[in-house]
DNA sequence: GTCTATAACCTGATAGAC
DNA sequence: GTCTATCAGGTTATAGAC
């Protein structure tokens, strides 16, 4: 063992720099955060950082990963998961989905931002190749659902799901909703968006 | 006038120092933008950008203003048009926005981020007060519509139009495909997006 | 491992010549 | 109006003491 634990919520000063890395890292842009900032979070020093991670970049790199990880890699199983129909996987991609950005609201934004810049192969055809694709593809031979490019069943659901998150901000002002009435919305979503999905397969 | 101008593609410096600010700072986060990048790209020196607007904030605060006018004028006009249907209002968003982020796909991004830090009396309300709300209101009272938040329709029209060109990195990146291809979904989604809407009215 | 001090560089903004 | 030169402060990264 590298530091001496105690035993009550002590983390290793590694450990504290990227949670409070992570946190601002996923709320800010890159340029916005400072490492002085990442440090004061941290409860270290600013040199303390770069002794353990060389450069900003690099802890960038360590919070961009984990995020990445935590977006897609909660789904994996379940499109995957040749035991389940179409339908139970909607509601367990919806309920997996909204669960998670109730907890993590800025990771939307925070993938979309930066999926560009890194993890080109990491995710590569990951939907592409997945069982739920191979699902929709017979549905669609089959006539159960319209004849259309299958991305566009997956990109229906993510769509639905995780705009609301997205736009939290623009709804809430073009609404004047509040934060209590923004979280029913979304629980009424919770039980809709499966259903929506299942009547739009239905348009010829 | 100000400015002695020539008849060809000669615009004020203060112009081109605008343009040049709109396109770096749609594209990249304010503190990614330096006011010497701006100042490259209009093709004129960093003392005249201070000279025309006073500080980074306030050319940043115009083409924010710029940028959210032209993100929701657009759609004042449809939502509040009392002549038309639901069904050939959604029709005319889905089309007018998919023309729009063709030409500026990374507005949504800019949008969201950045509709916290201002505008918040700019656009309020603006959607809940429209005459699209009442219809819909009306149609749910009917039930012609599932019994929800009249919210969540609008939300839905913008969720299946706009995410697609938020998540374009990812669609990309995890379904294998190029430019081409891309557009090829979205062309589809032009058609798709207003009958889907119709058929996810009808659950109860 | 952790700190203070500081080097080396970057960035927004201004002074002053033309 | 437009430029060059430069200032003042901030920012990343490192040197060196403990």
């Amino acid at each position: 063992m590298k530091t001496a634990k105690t035993k009550k919520s002590e983390e290793s000063a590694e450990q504290k720099i990227i949670e409070a890395a992570r946190k601002l890292f996923t709320e800010k842009s890159f340029d916005a955060v400072k490492t002085r900032d990442i440090a004061n979070e941290a409860g270290i020093n600013l040199a303390l950082l770069n002794y353990y991670f060389r450069s900003k970049e690099k802890l960038f790199e360590i919070v961009m990963q984990e995020n990445m990880q935590k977006f897609f890699q909660s789904i994996v199983g379940i499109i995957n998961d040749e035991e389940t129909t179409i339908r139970e996987k909607v509601e367990l991609l919806v309920n997996r989905y909204i669960d998670m950005l109730l907890n993590s609201p800025e990771l939307p934004i925070f993938v979309m931002s930066n999926i560009k810049s890194s993890t080109r192969t990491q995710f590569q055809g990951r939907f592409r190749d997945s069982f739920l694709m191979k699902q929709v593809q017979k549905a669609i031979k089959k006539g159960k659902m319209p004849d259309m490019n299958p991305v566009n069943f997956m990109l229906n659901v993510v769509s639905l799901t995780i705009f609301p998150f997205i736009g939290k901000p623009m709804i809430k002002n073009s609404h004047n909703m509040d934060d209590k009435q923004f979280l029913e919305l979304i629980e009424e979503r919770r039980t809709l968006v499966p259903k929506w999905i299942d009547a739009m397969m239905k348009v010829k």
